[in-house]
DNA sequence: GCAGAGGTGTGATGGCGGTCACATCTCTGC
DNA sequence: GCAGAGATGTGACCGCCATCACACCTCTGC
């Protein structure tokens, strides 16, 4: 066990903790064993770029700790952010999967630990173990699902204000065990920035500035910092049409 | 060797001509065998409704001739478009892989014949042969692909010019070979309704109708029923910036 | 040939939200 | 505590495009 960034180092998959509650990486012992000897273990700063879009695929990244952010970017400059990574998905899969460059840009949010899987390596695991074809086809349609419902929110959202109320919605479904002064206050720790926000929504910084205000003065949300407060979880379903 | 719709029908995949050009079809002999067993081969009228959206997931279709439409809707009826499937494509893939309620809706454009799989028996399938595991991979990867492509399309770009002419250029990726009157000239056949493209780039009807007036007048495109040609491709690709 | 349905062209109108500009607030490191 | 960077709040402006309305065009079946 070493560490760094503070983080906990998860050294061997086999032993790893986590592993039953993770997208890929609960394997049976033959296909770890064959993980853990072909894996490169490294610990990534906050912002390190893990993959970059446009470029050819080296290999995909087992994120072991904390969270990752999906984006992609125009040629004049807007990026948009396709989905967060949670500990245990696998990261340049696509690319991996077809040979083709990665789709997005793979940005660490905290320090975090990945494991790095070359490619070819990477396609003979799931060549010889069934059941790593059966975790990459999961993770796969975990990518699909995620693209389509930022799909639908891009194209069939009729307003800022309900693209926005949605991601509330969204975030809503996993909140804080917190005190609560009220019993319906639903609180959520959100460490994006508006910028980002407005990414997530394709929408603009001063947009989201604008909404997130008239929801505040309507009394729907309380915003402290990185602690937020869904006062009236009704009202902001009444804008979600999707 | 039967027919329905003037349809050529395909009544066995190991006889099939086609199979080595698909995405799925083209496995090894013994997963063929097991896959002949199985399917259930069908014909469909044009417009049929192979997947609804929101429902739980039978089984996955192989599409074996002609194209279907991929779309998704929200409560207040609006529709996009998320792609169309070409024959040898799975659909249903998502929906039967994480048994959850099909993503999209699939609608066929033209009488078509598929292979319906139960989910029970496609599951297996995949358990039991790893180059199964290989193209389900494949196929989700493309599934991605597309649907982040949408994202791009829809999130993007900075206006509904930009994204027609992304169309179009996509489009002119498998052009016709027609006679043609100049050498830069490209000539395409285009089935979809102006409602359709709209769908497709998250649009109204009457800006698709606008936008191609415009281009028209410019003389970037001639429109002629369903033969469209490109007469200036720079123009158009002056105006996309994804 | 005619009716009806579906597809397309086009004007008028109004609002949402992008963009620019700048003030203010908050955090971090030194 | 201070400087500087980054994040946020807010006003002004205006263009794109959704929407409504309706005419016209092009099929198809009878």
């Amino acid at each position: 066990m070493s560490s760094a960034y503070n983080l906990h180092i998860i050294e061997n998959c086999l032993t790893c903790i986590h592993r039953e509650n993770r997208l890929f990486c609960n394997l049976p012992k033959e296909a770890l064993d064959a993980l853990q000897n072909m894996k490169a273990t490294s610990v990534y700063p906050k912002g390190a770029l893990l993959c970059l879009e446009g470029r050819a695929p080296r290999g995909a990244f087992i994120l072991c700790t904390r969270r990752a952010k999906l984006s992609t970017t125009s040629a004049d400059g807007k990026t948009i952010i396709l989905r967060f990574a949670e500990p245990g998905e696998v990261l340049g899969l696509t690319a991996v999967v077809s040979n083709t460059p990665y789709e997005a840009t793979v940005e660490t949010l905290e320090p975090s630990q990945a494991n790095f899987i070359s490619q070819q390596d990477f396609l003979r695991f799931l060549q010889e173990y069934s059941d790593v074809g059966m975790k990459v086809a999961q993770q796969l349609t975990h990518n699909c699902k995620c693209a389509y419902d930022e799909v639908r929110s891009l194209g069939l959202s009729n307003s800022v204000r309900e693209k926005i109320a949605k991601l509330l919605l969204d975030w809503a479904q996993h909140p804080l065990e917190l005190p609560k002064k009220k019993p319906d206050e639903i609180a959520l720790r959100v460490t994006l920035t508006q910028e980002e926000i407005a990414q997530l929504a394709g929408t603009s910084r001063e947009t989201v500035s604008r909404v997130l205000g008239d929801f505040k003065s309507k009394g729907w949300i309380r915003i402290k910092g990185a602690t937020w407060h869904i006062l009236n979880k009704p009202a902001l379903q009444k804008l979600v049409t999707i």
